[in-house]
DNA sequence: CGCCAACTTGATGGCTGTCAAGTCAGGTGG
DNA sequence: CCACCTGACTTGACAGCCATCAAGTTGGCG
């Protein structure tokens, strides 16, 4: 397990927050509660902290005391290793989970990093597994949190293990259109938070590449690519590359 | 999430079983219970099955109502995408936990399937929630387990994402000997239960690639292989070529 | 003994990495 | 306001790793 450097204090506004106000109660983790379990979810999770762009939310290494609902932003995560390769393992947006995979070993196991400016809820962990201790539905629901990671893991697996850089891409795309969509943006269109090298990183693939592969995708009139903005123009399109697995 | 055909019924003989018995017991669900809770425990799971080698555990597709733990024997699981391509996303063995993605959906979303005649214990996974809500330790020493399944699928997608061909093999030899080691077996001498092709799938490679690997380490000196046999000559050896990511 | 799956080894080609040069956009300071 | 600078991105040329195709070998099992 790499551990960092000392960590600078980074700074953090804290605010006051509520679950039961807050407008993404259906994504998170409260999805399902009651108005008097919500009540008592908020108690436990009334820090909200604000994140720069560019800061670290967590570093690999740190003691694991909590873990974080993204309010508002955008995260990545990555890993290091000692020969001091590197990877982005996800990129995280509003109402999901960070921090579980401190939880197997009391420390943080990677990095995560805000990639625009960011709004989290801290979540204490062992007062948020006293309170599953007891509501049951609360319960179920972070095991389910914590499967369906695991699940999205297996599907970068997938991903790395057996799809070329065209087919990765267009899963890639596909994949932020309909988290936007389930947040309430547009499918179609939005801006991407990450580098080129950062979704090379999460792709494994080499920055160029990823180039090579939005330009081809905007020749074939899937995409329109303008920097960082990405407008989809041919859905089933991009999904037909991503399954086309061709000899 | 791709749906399994119907399932042809499959032979599996019923045994009672005791976690309090269980040598496995310190790297399984019971780890860090006190005699009392261990007895609790064992009334939950209170049934094993056999598999035999070529034999599914589950299937993905399938309702999702227990997880398993291996109490002998050696698995692997694999998801298939669609377009018929598949990939093998972990081996199990002796101690581990088999299910856990099967949470998020209420359906598994891989298939298990023995390599070799095995046995494993059913753990009605609401009957282990509610559990888990009266013995802090368990539902802490669970929530490990899943947090380490996250971190193990990071390092698999930085396998994926960054190592070259010999790099992902000497890696994978590494983590096997690692874990029979710490399951009582030799840590330089074992029986691979897989297949090339199955590895290759693991690894994100083709058979054909994996058996020159190994015959370029046994070359070298770092292994000695003969088919399945493997015995381990170099362990440093191996490290360097894993973590060589040379220029 | 013969068959078959698993494996090994060789030859070739293609995808993607590497190296390099150039373009673009945004931010800073004069 | 504009020039400049820098990081991010694009595009091209080439090379290398691994996939693919093919042929042969081994070992287990009926």
């Amino acid at each position: 397990m790499p551990l960092s450097p000392v960590v600078k204090e980074i700074s953090i506004a804290v605010i006051k927050t509520a679950c039961s106000n807050c407008n993404l109660r259906e994504l998170c983790l409260p999805f399902g509660l009651s108005e008097e379990e919500m009540a008592r979810l908020d108690e436990l999770i009334n820090v909200r902290k604000r994140i720069k762009r560019g800061e670290h939310l967590y570093r690999a290494g740190q003691p694991f005391e909590s873990i974080y609902a993204i309010r508002s932003g955008f995260f990545k995560t990555d890993v290091l290793l000692e020969d001091g390769r590197d990877q982005v393992t996800g990129f995280q947006m509003a109402g999901e989970l960070l921090g579980l995979d401190g939880i197997s070993n009391e420390h943080h196991s990677c990095n995560a990093v805000a990639l625009e400016d960011s709004e989290v809820c801290h979540i204490p962990f062992s007062r948020l597994e006293n309170l599953s201790r007891e509501i049951q539905t609360l319960q179920h629901h972070f095991h389910k949190v914590m499967s369906r990671e695991i699940v999205r893991d297996h599907g970068v697996m997938m991903l790395l293990g057996t799809m070329r850089a065209e087919e990765r891409l267009a899963a890639f795309l596909l994949n932020l259109s309909q988290r936007f969509t389930a947040r309430g943006f547009s499918h179609a269109e939005f801006n991407l938070r990450m580098t080129r090298e950062e979704i090379g990183s999460y792709l494994g693939l080499k920055l160029e590449t990823v180039s090579r592969a939005f330009s081809r995708f905007q020749e074939e009139g899937l995409i329109a690519v303008q920097q960082k903005h990405i407008r989809i123009l041919n859905i089933p399109g991009l999904k037909q590359i991503m399954s086309h697995h061709n000899h």
